[in-house]
DNA sequence: TTGATATCGTTGGGTTCCGAACGATAGGAT
DNA sequence: ATCCTATCGTTCGGAACCCAACGATATCAA
């Protein structure tokens, strides 16, 4: 085992501090470090990437999925993009307000509305999305295609459980 | 393979719209993943728990760090907390208002704050951290022994690489 | 056609979040 | 003693974030 990959002194104080309470140490330790790199790697991509578009972390989710998978109604954009349907409301228009994403009204029913990414949102997205992919190959440089393999199917498998 | 740990849909209609661009899809699967679980747990935590507790996601985190640590400098704990000195500043507002941690004078140094646990707010832990353990174990109650333990090391050495 | 019910996106209120700028304090230097 | 510079925590402005409530629209029953 790499000295990389040891245990942090803070999780160490951890289980000290709950060694008593009948505690999963396994589970405590996957879902706390998923946490910390999720935290690390926005706040590195925000800063050193994203910030350079004006662009917050949300921002780019909602751009990504509509450059994914094209124009898509309020509620399932929230949803793919992780945030509530009153938090996109504003992301939308931080979007709107960039020139990146646009609003059109549902042609059969005047409830919904449909968001979808302008010209310039999509070139935006062809030119971030290589290098958002190079932080992605940055940190996670030090593991092999078979570990994040195993580390991605680990993850899904903990989505299917939280979701369902 | 579980079907549960199939790709999903989602990241196949990625992987179309970003084939032709040289991207490093491994990467990109693990790190989309850590994003969609850690986005998820703090969701379920925060309206099945913490809410309970008139507690965010980032006060527990920060009051959290007090028990283990002990009383701490403001900018040590934003650190250990993974969010800035400013949010800090809020948060432990609010923890103050709640009763769960108190400000001091740092003995030596006027510009220093010390920042610490109250008994309420260590009593308050002890009895929310088993139940925040059970939603940890919850989303991992797929993974085997093995596999949480494989997970949290490659999340180590991910935090490592972000970090260093 | 009217009324009850459901489902959209938005708004309102309040918290969290960040970077930048700010005041206060510290610690040298001269 | 008085600058200069560094380092604390806080404040400020604006964005992101949630839940609850709302207005508008749709749907279906009577």
């Amino acid at each position: 085992m790499p000295a990389d990959a040891s245990v942090t002194r803070a999780e160490l104080e951890a289980r000290k501090r709950v060694e008593a309470l009948g505690i999963d140490v396994d589970a405590y330790a996957a879902v706390s470090n998923i946490f910390r790199v999720a935290n690390a790697v926005r706040n590195y991509t925000e800063r050193n990437l994203l910030s350079e578009f004006n662009l917050s972390f949300s921002g780019f989710t909602v751009l990504w999925v509509l450059w994914v998978w094209g124009p898509k109604e309020s509620y399932a954009l929230a949803e793919e993009s992780g945030i509530s349907k009153s938090t996109l409301t504003g992301v939308v228009k931080t979007l709107e307000r960039l020139g990146l994403a646009a609003r059109k009204p549902h042609a059969a029913d005047g409830r919904r509305v449909l968001v979808r990414a302008t010209r310039k949102g999509a070139s935006t997205m062809r030119r971030i999305f290589p290098r958002f992919n190079e932080v992605e190959a940055l940190v996670t440089r030090d593991l092999s295609a078979r570990e994040k393999e195993n580390l991605a199917r680990s993850l899904r498998v903990m989505l299917h459980s939280v979701e369902g």
